[in-house]
DNA sequence: TCCCGTCCTTCTACTGGATGGAACAAGCTT
DNA sequence: AAGCTTGTTCCATCCAGTAGAAGGACGGGA
């Protein structure tokens, strides 16, 4: 166990959840005994991994946001998509969201709020099940065999609407790729319905999916889901040749 | 210098101009003989702080990104904020900035990009001089009398219309407190002007700035300022009690 | 085809920095 | 005021980190 897996560790004990911690959290999460977190945090702070508050207590500091915005993956695609979030959003004043499939999981790369008090879940650099979003349905339907299989047979229910039966969540794969876009009811948060299309890179691959949140799905269903396609061609001419997989 | 030190100081190798970096050129920047960098590169490759690419580089991952969306500073006063520069990109369609001041720089906090073609050179997480850009002027003007006297004794040409002379400067910058925003022509990149007005806290504190980016000031700079103001006034309610200092 | 330079990786004896228990200090609560 | 929780400092022990050196994997030039 090298001081520098100790030091990540401590960096690792921040998440979505828990993103102000105290020192006793920070050693109990890492595993390490106070005083030698202590220290460490000491080092991250001085560095400015990390802040402290007024109150004591430990927080992710600016110099690692400015750091992640140097990361590749989420920079070089999500700065691409931008522009076209943008375009959806003028035409649909919904809130948008651009996410990627990490795993058996839809991570978040970017969202646009719409102006809309729809209860929305989702944040930037946050991840959430594949089955109960419309963005993780379009992920999931043009995943490998192993990962549909794996999420179909790990179904879990985040409201009364979601979909917990493997066989009508294949029906419903089998019509993503069919329509070519997914829809959900209220399958992830009480009150907000979703669509979403893939995002395909120059071979025509799925690599990410656009989508949007709205109230009710049947009054314009057909116009909000070609402003999502035109975005999404949009982007795909953007990506060109470059080779973003995953 | 402890072995945190050492791996903090290959983090901090990173930055704007060097985004992917190679084993020798990391153990060359944090100073470091190879063999201790390329340990601490694989501890943190295998945590998920940094990535090698295919060409053997190494770039920021992914897990940095996630964990700068923590941070408190941009991710509160950002999304605070975010609304807010969408109306404004809405009723102008220019490029819009959110910054704050960081010691003698502008740290751009947020933009978005506009649809024209003009050229800008900020990035999201970058800093640029207070005194040739618009944004900048703005948290200039209403800065703490050192930073502005040190900041005005150290004006470094970005193109011909850079303001060099402090006395100009000065002269504006009263300008900018009397009439409640800042404007350049070209003084940052040529072909680029801007407009930008101060982001006050409940306290009538400035602590941000918002502006946007134009081909030309003239033909609508009323139309323009009013929008940003609107949008300022926005975020200022936004704030209400919270105590964004800075 | 061979050589040589560049860049990266692995190994290992040595040593100096990291460890964590314990004692101390500073707040809150009862 | 006593007692609890949480944070901070100290220091003897010792294990993890260090960096030199040697080994490998390319790739370009003769």
């Amino acid at each position: 166990m090298s001081v520098t897996s100790r030091a990540l560790a401590l960096l690792g004990a921040f998440d979505a959840g828990h993103a102000s911690l105290t020192l006793r959290q920070l050693a109990q999460r890492a595993d390490l005994p106070m005083a030698t977190a202590h220290r460490l945090l000491g080092e991250l702070v001085s560095w400015g991994a990390l802040v402290r508050t007024a109150s004591g207590s430990y927080e992710v500091g600016q110099r690692i946001w400015e750091l992640g915005l140097l990361a590749p993956v989420p920079s070089g695609l999500r700065q691409l998509a931008a522009p076209f979030l943008q375009d959806v959003y003028k035409a649909t004043a919904a809130t948008v969201h651009f996410a990627v499939r990490e795993e058996t999981k839809a991570l978040y790369l970017d969202r646009i709020s719409g102006n809309d008090s729809i209860p929305v879940v989702s944040r930037v650099g946050g991840r959430l099940p594949l089955h109960t979003t419309g963005v993780g349905k379009v992920l999931l339907a043009y995943a490998p065999e192993d990962v549909q299989s794996y999420v179909l047979s790990h179904l879990t229910r985040m409201t009364r609407y979601s979909i917990t039966d493997p066989r009508v969540l294949e029906e419903e794969l089998r019509a993503v790729r069919r329509d070519g876009y997914a829809h959900t009811k209220e399958e992830m948060s009480l009150g907000a319905c979703s669509l979403a299309v893939p995002v395909r890179n120059g071979c025509g691959e799925v690599i990410a999916a656009l989508g949007l949140i709205v109230a009710s799905l049947d009054p314009e269903r057909t116009r909000l889901v070609a402003a999502l396609e035109v975005a999404a061609n949009g982007i795909r001419r953007s990506i060109g040749e470059r080779h973003f997989t995953q």
